[in-house]
RNA sequence: GGGUGGUUAGCUCAGUUGGUUAGAGCGCCUGCUCGACAAGCAGGAGGUCGCUGGUUCGACCCCAGUACCGCCCACCA
């Protein structure tokens, strides 16, 4: 069978994907009797397009996935998409604005069909990019958090709260983003340091000329000041404590009043306290019942309470306001003031403390069951120390704040009554007032936050609040996979709700990845421009060395600076991969069928190369079992690459090409190199599917296919061949020394030397005479001579291996120059290794504390170096008298 | 202000029970179309492991301090 000299991803990767999604490899099936295994995947925004962050994210889950698959678990990848309240609201907005519509202009009923309508238009390109990215999730069950089963799921855990009084309703400050003119929640806001300015305002005392100096950020909303505040123990202020001045612009008389949380060292020592537009006025207003004057529309425009400022935009009104101020002469100075302003997260907008009736949920006694969850150990955080985020913000927590002025999302099932302004709350829409009977009823306005529904994801998704055989089989599920960056906003809600309603754990393990950033260590962001499209990298390079690439990069606790070289590198991987395969089926043959490896025909190299093969499988086994996807990744190449390729691959060409060759040993080689590639294939697959695929179906010899063999290979106790594995280091040692002889003397490839050995050892001598064909295949060796009282000439090239000394006679070729200092370099490096360990061993205190084994050791090694070093003094005087 | 991660070869990164000649890929230099692969093969150069102390017989690794970079959280007007 003839391969291509090149893999070409394209094709194969559209054609694997198709047979697997068609053949149903993706579906686990509930009954199938296995153990189960079951990720969740973090639902994508139905608006989102593949950015790096979800390449890592899902290809890490992929090779958790097809790993447990492959080792026979009924593996269930669960996917889905979020309906993402605002930001898919905000795409169909943009959509109508270039109509040149609103939203009002349509009506809530016909503006939610438009966003559906986008949504199954355009919504959702990114479940065919992950496809793309080889992402082997089970599709028939794909949910999404506004289907009817996870709406009920919303409805259930909203009412359930309700009635038990841990949802409730409430005028709170809350962060207010004028452009999307909606709640928020605390961390839906993003603080940024911005270079603020400190405004010092005049403010007359009543009956006095006297007056008091206040500072704030953000002087418009001095005409919503109804009290000023002073420290009870400051000594300057005191004797003004409940003294009146006159509010300026407003001319309203307010109260100087005292309360601890003034900070006597901070500006002018007088607090303006606006209750409705500061969470901290609002706390010392209710405190000394200061009426809130709420002085914004929703759209960010001042109100009728803001007097003549009426109708202009919050900005304008700040300026409009200091005019006015200097005009009076009551501005007292300007100055430069850093300081973190609040940012809506989705469109970037300042964000306004704002007053106004909304639902929260209590969330207290709710995070005190999810953290003790994680500290019984039924959660695992990995990386551990991503533990103490989470408690650190639990331990803080403050109630949610989820009811949003959208109108994409699930409505909250309040219904008041038109009639007794009762507030019902069922499972099912209500008909009737449960108080008063009353049958006109109104459903609030609101719907809930997006992360609400999310929230509920790993058992809505399996079929609560029904009990499924799902549900029952794979919850609580196996891992969670996901970014630090939503702990919060996600993670510790599914752990509360997890908690509350299913009474487990909603995953056993959380694996937190880094960021992915790009090559100068920046935030990959659209702003930015400095997005590297994961769709390119994969038209590019291939998505199996993509994926590979980032496999390599996740390294636990660190961020992932992804530079396209890298990818490069891995394709060259893919080619790798490709071309030992090539090399294995010409030389197979057509008549060759597998057979069980029988030990007594393995040969050295054999045994060797199965010990390694066996030592990679323990390896990526015990990596991934640690969610060390780099460490299970770099083995798994270092062992196809450079052992066997670089070296078994290499040996056994003159088994099979020699036409003199033993065919009991032609037959071995072509054996072990089939087995061997074959579990290669296996361990390579999670990481790189497509071209495993590829060539398992060019190598398989039943019909399956190899993502679902459920054949992980396992290490064969009868292939930890470690003697065999130590003669080869040794033979690789003596292959190293004379290339290097060969490379730095220049001489030609085609220019066959002859070797001697001068030696005892008996190890040695048996690998040389034995191997002598591999010396001539490897190192261009002609002949080999083994005599241990060997005078060299003078015009000899040496190398020394323990106590082996390796010549070649060179005669004329030989440059005194290069071999002076190639044994020189090496001569100094003895020397200085030397110096040590004589310092250690002189070390009185070495000798009397280390133990005996360590001082036993450095006593052998300094022996062979002083034995080195003699040689090489000989060698290099030698060299001098030429 | 409180947490927290990093600093190892020109670049991007590995390196957990303290004893290694400190590793890899890319880049660089030299030589190779020899029957898998030039997306390759062979050889080579390149690092006082941020800095200063300490613990120890012994520190890239443990401790303290320090510098620089980064991230998260926090109501200082």
């Amino acid at each position: 069978m003839e391969l291509p000299s090149s893999y070409e991803p394209k094709e194969v990767e559209e054609k694997w994907y198709k047979i697997w999604e068609d053949g149903k490899y993706f579906h686990a099936d509930v009954n199938d009797g296995k153990d189960p295994y079951c990720i969740v995947i973090p639902p994508p925004n139905v608006t989102g397009m593949l950015h790096m962050g979800h390449a890592l994210n899902n290809t890490l889950q992929d090779i958790l996935i097809r790993w447990n698959r492959m080792k026979g678990k009924s593996a269930l990848w669960m996917p889905g998409m979020d309906h993402a309240g605002i930001a898919t609201q905000n795409v169909v907005e943009k959509l109508l604005a270039k109509e040149g519509k609103s939203k009002h202009d349509l009506g809530r009923e016909a503006f939610e069909k438009r966003v559906w309508e986008w949504k199954s238009e355009s919504g959702g390109m990114i479940k065919g990019q992950l496809k793309r990215l080889g992402a082997s999730c089970d599709w028939d069950r794909e949910r999404f958090t506004l289907d009817e089963g996870l709406s009920k799921a919303v409805q259930k855990v909203f009412v359930t709260l309700y009635k038990e009084n841990l949802i409730y309703r409430g005028h709170r400050i809350i962060n207010w983003c004028p452009r999307c003119q909606t709640a928020l929640s605390d961390i839906e806001t993003e603080y940024k340091d911005l270079n603020g300015k400190l405004y010092h305002i005049k403010y007359p005392i009543k009956d006095s000329n006297d007056f008091i100096i206040v500072a704030t950020t953000r002087p418009e909303t001095m005409l919503g000041d109804t009290g000023i505040a002073i420290n009870p123990e400051d000594a300057r202020h005191k004797h003004l404590n409940g003294k009146t001045v006159i509010l300026p612009l407003m001319n309203r008389e307010i109260k100087i009043f005292s309360d601890e949380y003034v900070d006597k060292e901070f500006g002018t020592g007088f607090v303006k306290v606006t209750p409705a537009h500061d969470p901290n006025d609002f706390e010392m207003g209710k405190r000394h019942n200061l009426e809130e004057i709420n002085l914004l529309n929703e759209d960010g425009t001042i109100n009728e309470n803001g007097g003549k400022y009426k109708g202009l935009d919050r900005f304008t009104a700040r300026k409009t306001v200091i005019e006015d101020l200097e005009k009076l002469e009551l501005l007292v100075k300007i100055e430069e003031h850093p300081h973190s302003v609040g940012h809506c997260y989705r469109c970037d907008t300042i964000i306004e403390p704002y007053y106004s009736k909304q639902w929260f949920v209590q969330i207290k006694p709710l995070a005190e069951e999810a953290i003790k969850a994680v500290e019984e150990g039924k959660i695992n955080f990995v990386p551990k120390n991503w533990e103490k985020t989470y408690f650190e913000w639990m331990n803080n927590i403050r109630d949610w704040c989820i009811s949003r002025q959208l109108w994409w999302g699930h409505r909250i099932p309040a219904f008041y009554c038109d009639k007794c302004e009762h507030i019902n709350v069922s499972e099912t829409d209500p008909v009737k007032c449960e108080k008063c009977g009353h049958t006109e009823l109104t459903q609030d306005q609101d719907v809930l936050d997006t992360w609400f529904s999310s929230g509920l994801w790993p058992f809505s998704t399996l079929g609560w609040p029904e009990e499924t055989p799902e549900l029952k089989k794979y919850y609580p599920t196996s891992v969670l996979v996901t970014g630090f960056d939503i702990i919060f906003f996600w993670v510790a809600r599914m752990i509360m709700s997890g908690m509350k309603f299913m009474n487990a754990e909603p995953f056993k393990d959380v694996y937190i990845h880094a960021l992915v950033r790009d090559e100068f260590g920046n935030k990959m962001s659209k702003s930015r421009g400095n997005v590297i499209d994961p769709i390119i990298m994969m038209d590019k390079y291939g998505t199996d060395a993509f994926r590979f690439t980032l496999a390599v990069f996740a390294a636990q606790g660190r961020d992932i600076i992804l530079s396209e070289k890298r990818i490069e590198g891995y394709r060259t991987f893919s080619n790798k991969i490709w071309n030992a395969t090539r090399y294995t089926l010409m030389n197979l043959g057509d008549e060759f069928k597998q057979q069980d490896l029988k030990i007594s025909n393995l040969e050295i190299f054999d045994r060797w190369i199965l010990c390694s093969l066996n030592r990679t499988i323990r390896k990526v086994n015990t990596s991934l079992e640690e969610y060390k996807f780099n460490d299970a990744a770099n083995s798994v190449y270092e062992f196809y690459w450079h052992d066997f390729c670089d070296w078994y691959l290499e040996l056994t060409k003159p088994r099979l090409y020699d036409a003199e060759a033993d065919n009991q040993s032609a037959e071995t080689a072509k054996q072990v190199l089939f087995h061997v590639l074959k579990k290669s294939m296996q361990l390579l697959h999670p990481f790189m599917p497509f071209i495993t695929e590829e060539i398992w179906d060019k190598i398989k010899d039943g019909r399956e296919t190899l993502i679902i063999t459920s054949t992980w290979p396992s290490a064969e106790k009868d292939f930890d061949f470690t003697n065999e594995s130590e003669e080869t280091e040794i033979f690789k040692e003596l292959i190293y020394k004379i290339r290097n002889i060969r490379g730095e003397m220049n001489l030609a490839p085609n220019k066959k030397a002859n070797i001697v050995l001068k030696t005892k050892n008996d190890k040695i001598i048996s690998i040389a005479k034995r191997e002598k064909v591999h010396f001539q295949s490897l190192a261009k060796v002609d002949d080999i001579t083994i005599n241990a009282d060997y005078s060299p000439e003078k015009t000899d090239a040496s190398a020394i291996l323990g106590d082996t000394e390796i010549f070649i006679p060179l005669k004329g070729l030989i440059d005194i120059e290069v071999e002076t200092a190639r044994l020189t370099k090496e001569l100094v490096r003895i020397e200085s290794e030397l110096a040590k360990i004589n310092g250690k061993l002189s070390n009185d205190n070495f000798i009397k504390n280390a133990p005996a084994d360590i001082i036993e050791k450095e006593k052998i090694k300094m022996n062979e170096l002083n034995e080195i070093k003699d040689k090489l003094d000989v060698s290099i005087s030698n060299l001098k008298k030429l």
